[in-house]
DNA sequence: AAATTCCGCAACCGCAAAATT
DNA sequence: CAATTTTGCGGTTGCGGAATT
């Protein structure tokens, strides 16, 4: 039985040898994906293209992270998810060099029972009503509520504003003011930079699957501002996703530098440099659009609190765990 | 030491949206 | 504009190693 994608094909299935993943590294860095369908033919591959696809994405791709997940990622991953559900791909993109699929796998292998052993709905993030716990969970729920430490985040505070609360007083979007979109997915300290980093992946050029952050909106520019909350810890570590270069690359170890593959890279990627920054430059307009020409008060109703927007907001409210007061929590509110 | 259970993770499946023809 | 193809996503499965019996 066969993928219905590739049903002529005779397919291989199963975990990844070395050779087929050294036949697929080879072919991408040569020649790009462009269609995936054609790849596994072009690449010599007994696969499908979803396969391959899959692959590159989760396990081949340079610009990946590898290894445990930090503290911080962890609680990002809990806020995101506590506002958007198991929306992984929009989860993984405040996490660079993470999948959607290592989001998933971690969220429950680990994260849900955390959150089941403090007594806490892993899919509401709201407190287990005590009857409804099973006698396991009950100690430590219990403990939570002895420790005044409530579990709600703020996020959760200020998502219990009532939508009348919203209407009345919309919370003030804090896109950074960088000078353009490509800077936007710099930390602070890489702003001064006038090496872009690159920010489109599959969309828009194909050719160029390897750079980091790809981005469907441009309001999902907040994901380096997560970065820069904590630059000073996992930054400065050596799992750093911060080229200082500004080229969206890395190595087999997450370190920025010249290994095979990334000089595999180097030429595609300036191929296609002048295309890129064109439509860097038209991103910037549209964050520019997003920022400052919409008009929040008359276009903030029910319909327009879409996610994008609260993704957007997501932001300042992850930041905000490192101010001092709950003053400081309220979103301008 | 062998058998069994548990668990994490890579990969698959099916569906829907987007892109292309 | 409809049909087809491609891509992306989330849920799920099952393999293989670790832990337990």
């Amino acid at each position: 039985m066969g993928h219905r994608c590739c049903s002529k094909q005779k397919v291989k299935r199963g975990l990844w040898s070395p050779e087929e993943d050294e036949k697929l590294v080879n072919h991408i860095t040569t020649y790009g994906h462009g269609s995936w369908s054609s790849v596994p033919k072009l690449a010599g591959l007994q696969r499908c293209g979803k396969s391959c696809r899959l692959r590159w994405i989760n396990y081949l791709r340079p610009d990946l992270k590898r290894g445990s997940f930090s503290e911080q990622e962890e609680q990002i991953i809990i806020d995101v998810h506590r506002i958007l559900g198991n929306r992984w791909a929009q989860i993984a993109k405040h996490l660079p060099g993470r999948t959607d699929n290592e989001v998933k796998n971690f969220w429950n292998s680990c994260i849900k029972k955390k959150l089941i052993s403090q007594g806490l709905d892993p899919k509401t993030h709201n407190l287990i009503p005590s009857h409804q716990r099973a006698n396991n969970n009950k100690v430590a729920a219990e403990n939570i509520l002895q420790s005044h430490q409530p579990p709600f985040s703020i996020i959760t505070l200020n998502l219990q504003m009532t939508d009348a609360s919203m209407e009345m007083n919309p919370p003030i979007l804090t896109l950074p003011a960088a000078p353009s979109s490509n800077s936007i997915h710099q930390p602070p300290s890489m702003q001064t930079s006038s090496v872009p980093i690159f920010t489109s992946g599959d969309h828009h050029n194909p050719n160029i699957p390897w750079t980091v952050n790809d981005h469907q909106n441009s309001l999902d520019s907040t994901i380096f501002p997560y970065v820069s909350s904590f630059q000073n810890t996992a930054i400065s570590s050596s799992s750093s996703s911060v080229n200082p270069s500004g080229f969206g690359l890395l190595d087999e170890n997450c370190f920025w530098g010249h290994n095979t593959i990334a000089e595999n890279f180097e030429a595609p990627r300036m191929e296609v440099l002048q295309a890129q920054e064109q439509e860097n430059n038209q991103a910037t307009e549209e964050v520019d659009a997003a920022k400052g020409v919409q008009d929040m008060d008359a276009s903030f109703d029910g319909s327009s609190f879409g996610l994008e927007f609260v993704e957007s907001t997501l932001l300042s409210s992850s930041m905000c765990r490192e101010l001092d007061s709950m003053d400081d929590l309220a979103w301008n509110f």
